[in-house]
DNA sequence: AAGCAGTCTCTGCCTCGGCAGAGATCTTGT
DNA sequence: ACAAGATCTCTGCCGAGGCAGAGACTGCTT
């Protein structure tokens, strides 16, 4: 039998974990798309390359179920690394179902090049929080140089 | 000067806040709007309609900024729940710039029916935090029912 | 051996939301 | 009074990503 967090009578949407889900995703996530707008890569982009480069994924289907899209967004931006040669497809020996991805030397070099890129972003953003000893109010702000909530 | 919490020697991404918010965002979000599949509705008109039932907006640029999209996309929005009858558009007298916003009884009622489906999704969703008093592990399953990391 | 279910990739179609520009209106400064 | 700047809404255009279906392939079951 499940707890009862949220009821229809007490509900406060500025106070509810889904409201701050969001909130946070919006707040931080185009901050970072942001950072790559003079670079003919996006943020998502740069998340795949990293992801093959660390060996955490191989394959589309790895890839989408890394960056939680589905397999056709997911060939489309293979498809974009692929033709600035940052990647390479090779059809998978034992089962040839799969497409191998393997980047290339470019791939790797532009995947570690945007690194402090993020680092930065993440970095600034965070830069506030231990200033305060993460005293955080309520559900005021909650990133560094928001408006009001 | 700014603090080094993330340096490009020791960022491990799946360790970052960057992955998971986004982690956070996408197993969530979409859930949530799974559970207004049935409706002609969808989640977001959802949190259009309750900000105006609660009086948290009054115009397009008040919900853009509740709901951190652009303006266009808001009055489209705003369209959309108009032509179901939902809501009524009233341009200010004293500032006519602006379009007010109020719900017709339609749009209260509805905004009112559909809450209970919102409160059982997060009381699922946080059901097997309790039983676990929060020992969260380290950057394993965030959210009960994913699949492995 | 053959069928059946499941997996993987790819494609076409559609919706959502961002961006930029326009027109109307308000506010501020001179 | 008037110009300049800001704000609000709306539109057209575009890219990103979800969904559904297809074709190729694997592996299990009978």
């Amino acid at each position: 039998m499940a707890k009862r967090y949220y009821r229809t009578e007490t509900f406060k949407a500025r106070r509810s974990i889904g409201y701050l889900i969001r909130r946070l995703n919006n707040l931080t996530i185009p901050h970072a798309q942001a950072r790559f707008a003079d670079q003919e890569l996006s943020f998502t982009h740069w998340i795949a390359l990293m992801s093959l480069r660390n060996g955490i994924t191989h394959s589309c289907s790895d890839l989408a179920r890394h960056l939680g899209h589905d397999t056709g967004a997911t060939t489309r931006l293979i498809d974009q690394l692929e033709s600035r040669g940052l990647l390479v497809r090779r059809r998978d020996a034992d089962d040839r179902r799969i497409v191998n991805l393997s980047l290339t030397a470019a791939g790797h070099a532009v995947a570690t090049a945007l690194m402090p890129r993020t680092m930065e972003f993440w970095n600034d953003m965070l830069e506030g929080f231990a200033d305060r000893k993460f005293k955080a109010p309520r559900s005021a702000v909650l990133i560094r140089g928001t408006t009001r909530v």
